[in-house]
DNA sequence: AAAAACATTTGCCATTTGGCAAAAAGCAAC
DNA sequence: GTTGCTTTTTGCCAAATGGCAAATGTTTTT
């Protein structure tokens, strides 16, 4: 939990008494390598922050191929505000992981309570769209073995977490490409 | 003005006395294509609605190859909310275009008097900043064909009023190769 | 330790895309 | 219409990536 309020921290202040409240709003889980968090088509109300582990986010295109959208680390939150439509991708846990949890309801209890918290949940949500935005457009653009390297540079501690088939998917080439241009760059 | 009226009016209700504040808070502006909006290292504060036009996000890779990140078109906002660091982009009149621009104080201004501005905006801006991003990923793990189907989905008025190359760019594809994709299409 | 299940690498060849330069087409000014 | 300028198309060949299947390596289960 200081986890979090650290992170939050960075954001804003809080005082004791907001701390506890975020601390009774939440529950801690743990999630399975593999298991999914949300899944398309079924309902996903939930904001979470990892505390442990990696998540991915993935879909399925017109040919069945699964397609890795992106990738969440620790220290960042899972959350879908403003959604509108039904959920159309997968949540999954890359890695063994932690979880901290609030419901939509806890969600709503902790705006309607702190001050100013839709204020800094908007700036961290926004902030990490646009971190998002910056990091997917360069995998555009770029040939194979730098999207790679790109890849490596914005996500320093995946590469040995996770298995190659995910970060093939996110970089948009084939494991046999992304198993090549391994071999060249090493 | 009318035009931007209605489009906030898809988000939330105006009284007559906001509806005029906005109207008094911002100056419509032309620009000519190719000129820019916004430049690299130059500071960018402004907040604008884009009545008429078609806009590019773009910028220079390590080879110096100018790539285009994004397309804004007609009734978009254009504004960097949240900006902390520099700029590094550049926001280019892809054609000649009309714009309402608010300036920072302006902006500020409305923020302060109208008591959803800050909600609805943000509102705004994460909805188009969520649109990108699945826009953006389509274009990652499909082929470069598949790219321009795409492409012209989600922007069927942009074809032919903008020049192939900017379209290259924004695909990861070298005129040649979207050329010769064209050929094959029809 | 052996077997089974899964993940990664490799070989072979087909297909796609890039690089470069020339040709063709489109557009604006005169 | 002609001249210059820019954009788009094309040809030729090289390089990058994909597809498929077999081989190798790793992990898990028994």
């Amino acid at each position: 939990m200081e986890q979090l309020i650290e992170y939050i921290l960075q954001f804003s202040n809080l005082n004791t008494q907001q701390i506890e409240l975020i601390s009774k709003n939440s529950v801690e889980t743990e999630l399975h390598k593999d298991e999914y968090f949300a899944e398309a088509g079924k309902r996903f109300d939930y904001y979470a922050f990892i505390l442990e582990g990696v998540f991915r986010i993935c879909y399925y295109n017109r040919k069945g191929e699964e397609i890795t959208k992106y990738f969440i680390e620790e220290n960042h939150f899972i959350a879908n505000p403003y959604r509108a439509e039904p959920f159309t991708e997968y949540i999954q846990a890359a890695t063994d992981s932690k979880l901290i949890i609030f419901s939509q309801q806890q969600w709503k209890e902790l705006s309607n309570t702190i001050l100013d918290w839709d204020t800094i949940t908007n700036k961290i949500f926004h902030t990490a769209l646009m971190k998002k935005v910056d990091r997917m457009s360069s995998l555009v653009s770029e040939d194979a073995t730098t999207r790679y390297l790109m890849f490596l540079e914005k996500f320093p501690t995946l590469v040995n977490r996770i298995p190659l088939s995910y970060i093939a998917s996110y970089l948009g080439v084939t494991q046999s490409s992304l198993s090549r241009i391994r071999k060249n760059i090493h």
